[in-house]
DNA sequence: ATAATTAAAGACAAAATTACCCTTAATTAT
DNA sequence: ATAATTAAGGGTAATTTTGTCTTTAATTAT
C-alpha cells in the first residue's frame, strides 16, 4: 500500500505523540528500535517531517530529540502523507492511468471511488492524538510473534 | 497502490478480455499500445498471466498472440493479482507491521479492517469478464488529454 | 522443407527505493 | 571555554523495480 517510508513516518509519528512531550524527547535510536525501522533511513523521514517544523519538532544536542507539540497533534494524519509526498496517493486511478477521472473512469472507477473516499476519510478524520490514543503504550509495534 | 506490474497485468488482463478471442489473438506490440505500457516489460508480465494458462494464453508463429477463453473470462479479477504475487496486498497492515492481527492490532487496524474488506470484495466479486464490460471498447485506457 | 512471424527466455541496464556512513552544526553540561 | 551529545546534511551503497535487448523456440504460410 504505502511505502516503507511513508509506513515508518506514520508509525514514528504515533510513536512520538505517544510518548514525547517537550521535556522529554525522544533519540532517533529510541524511535527506530521502538518502531522497528532502519535508523538512518529513520533519520532522513524524520527530517523530512521536521522541514518547518510541520508536523515534529527536533532539538540537536544533550537531552536533544525529536518531539511534538500539543498543537501538532491535532493535525490531521493526512500531514503525515503530505511531508512525504505521497498524499496524492488516493487520487489516482487504480489501474494505473494517468488520470482518474468521472469522464473517462477505467472500467474499476465507479467501484473504486467509495472505497477510496473512505481511505482519505481515515486519513482526515484522524488526528496524529487520536491515533496515539488508540494502543497502549507499552508494545505498540512489537507484534513480530 | 499496486506496482507498475500490477497495473500493467491488469490492464492488459481487461483489455484482452475485451477484445480477443480464439481467432483474434492480440500482438504483443497492440496490447502493449493500447494499454500504454512498455513493450519488452509487458511481455515479461503477460508471461506471468499465461503461467499454467492460468489467467490467459498464447501462440506463438504467425497470427499468433494473446487471447483470453471464454472459462477464464469467468475467473475472480483476483487471480490477475495471484499471478503477480500481489495477491496478500490486502492481508498487509497498513502500517507495515510483520503481522496484521486482531489481537495486536496496531492504531489504524479497526478503521481499515472494513476498507481493507472491501478491495478484497472488489476483486473477489468481479469475474475479468465483468470489469471488461464496463467500459466501451474504443478507448478504455487512452486518457490521456 | 524453408522462410517468416510471434512469444518465451535469459541476460542486461536504468531508475527508484531503501539503507548506511561520515562529517557538520547546534545545543547542553561541565 | 571545552567536551560531550544529538540531529542535520551530504554522499554513497545495496536492493528492488522497471525497462531493454538479444537469442531461442514454436508455429504458420509458402
Ligand atoms: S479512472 Fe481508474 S479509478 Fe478512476
Ligand atoms: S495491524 Fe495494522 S492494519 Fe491490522
Amino acid at each position: 500500500m504505502f511505502s516503507k517510508a511513508t509506513e515508518y513516518a506514520l508509525r514514528a509519528t504515533i510513536y512520538i505523540a505517544q510518548k514525547s512531550s517537550i521535556t522529554n524527547k525522544l533519540s532517533l535510536a529510541e524511535i527506530a528500535n521502538a518502531i522497528d525501522s532502519p535508523p538512518s533511513f529513520t533519520a532522513k523521514i524524520l527530517q523530512l517531517l521536521t522541514k518547518d517544523n510541520c508536523v515534529i519538532n527536533s532539538v540537536r544536542g544533550p537531552n536533544g530529540g525529536f518531539y511534538i507539540t500539543d498543537k501538532a497533534k491535532q493535525l490531521q494524519l493526512r500531514k503525515v502523507l503530505e511531508a512525504l509526498n505521497e498524499n496524492d496517493m488516493f487520487d489516482k486511478c487504480i489501474l494505473g492511468l494517468k488520470k482518474c477521472s468521472e469522464n473517462k473512469p477505467c472500467p474499476m472507477h465507479f467501484q473504486y471511488k467509495p472505497i477510496k473516499q473512505q481511505l482519505i476519510h481515515l486519513f482526515h478524520v484522524n488526528t496524529i492524538q487520536q491515533l496515539a490514543e488508540k494502543t497502549d503504550h507499552r508494545n505498540l509495534f512489537n507484534n513480530d510473534i
